[in-house]
DNA sequence: GTCTATACTCGGATAGAC
DNA sequence: GTCTATCCGAGTATAGAC
């Protein structure tokens, strides 16, 4: 899915420009509009050529959105996966606290993730492996770093690490919902932290990520510790 | 956005029979399929005649899917209508329980109202207007509920109803999402009924819901008390 | 290897005949 | 109230210019 995606750091060719426009552009537009309400012939002009040229560096508007979700989702994993969940559970609980902080900041990406996630259930889908794997992903490093909390501070009587994983995925998807449609009325933030401070977690003070940079890739996006074997 | 929906009572007219045809075949299809993979050709073809006669009854794909929703909507509010949630906070939240419980044997209808209430994030969205009151809605009932039911038990010092309402919404929303996704790994009963634990209050025992009776109106569905005024 | 032109099929939507 | 005919724009596929 992800394979081909080192830089080449050299010099980049005029294909590899001309796809990095039309990624950018995709991403743009789809953070705007949604998927659907794009068309193949908006993303083309906005790059500079027409629909058929751009259907020569993808194969279809499928792939480019996958290849869009995946970019964002490397820099998103640059924050969590800095610090491996079981060694360093607190740390890692701490980064997902500053990537929804910085989510309020990005409604579009957002909307884009909660309109693709949802879109996804369909097995038909182009993204639903993708999503599939990524939850899996989400709920194994958060249960792991729940596990170690729970091992080192002496864990309640019925706690349940994967049980409290998944919930706060849920917590956090959810919040989303309510804050795109009612960015007013809802602090995703606070609630967040509201929601650790019921489990005995005191992350007030976590301090805020910067912006991001525009439109530039990863410096580094190897390997991340947040995809680490189940 | 719901008005002319109360029933005729009589006999209903050949235009209303073909119209209850079109958003029985909407309903099923949108269920099994999403919103975007079906066809105005196909519902119209699903309900014995063409789209264009189908748009003789509804002006877009649009309304037809709002209608749809709102009829689904109001046999949720049945459940949830028959009890105040200020005068008795308990049997509000256990309805809550009971509808989470029935949606796990209804995945059509849930990923349809998942992906549709991110779609509708958008202003323009036909379906903006009704999501953003509906979460309205929803958040104020439950808030009622826990406000009532701080009263009456006594609340805890930095507790929250309001806060408490948008997460357990955030909860059953963000786990409907995984659970389209991987409907194997995730339990939404028994997470929603470990987040009311959570919150102190012992909801294992809430019977299950009946099976939803197939195609037909709902018998009253007159004023819902859940649409209280905020 | 990069891109344009063109065409095919299917979607939603409209106009007007019956 | 319903159909036929038609329009426009979508995703996709292919041929071929440079």
């Amino acid at each position: 899915m992800s394979e081909q995606t080192r830089m080449p750091a050299g010099r980049p060719s005029k294909g590899e420009r001309t796809r990095a426009r039309i990624l950018a552009a995709a991403a743009e537009l789809f953070a705007a509009s949604g998927f659907h309400a794009v068309s193949l012939r908006d993303i083309a002009a906005h790059a500079g050529l027409t629909h058929a040229g751009l259907l020569h560096h993808f194969p279809g508007k499928d792939s480019l959105l996958i290849e869009v979700l995946d970019h964002r989702d490397r820099e998103d994993a640059e924050v969590l996966s800095q610090v491996a969940p079981r060694e360093h559970p607190e740390e890692f609980l701490r980064g997902v606290v500053r990537v929804v902080h910085r989510n309020m900041r990005t409604p579009g990406p957002v909307g884009l993730y909660a309109r693709i996630s949802t879109e996804a259930a369909d097995p038909d889908h182009p993204a639903h492996a993708y999503f599939v794997r990524r939850y899996e992903l989400l709920r194994a490093g958060l249960t792991e770093a729940f596990t170690a909390l729970a091992a080192r501070t002496g864990a309640p009587p019925g706690h349940d690490p994967a049980l409290t994983a998944q919930t706060l995925v849920a917590v956090m998807d959810g919040l989303q919902t309510q804050w795109l449609l009612a960015p007013a009325a809802i602090d995703m933030h606070a609630a967040v932290v509201a929601f650790f401070a019921r489990i005995g977690l005191d992350f007030r003070d976590v301090p805020p990520l910067p912006d991001r940079r525009s439109g530039s890739e990863p410096s580094s996006a190897s390997t991340t510790s947040a995809e680490a074997d189940t």
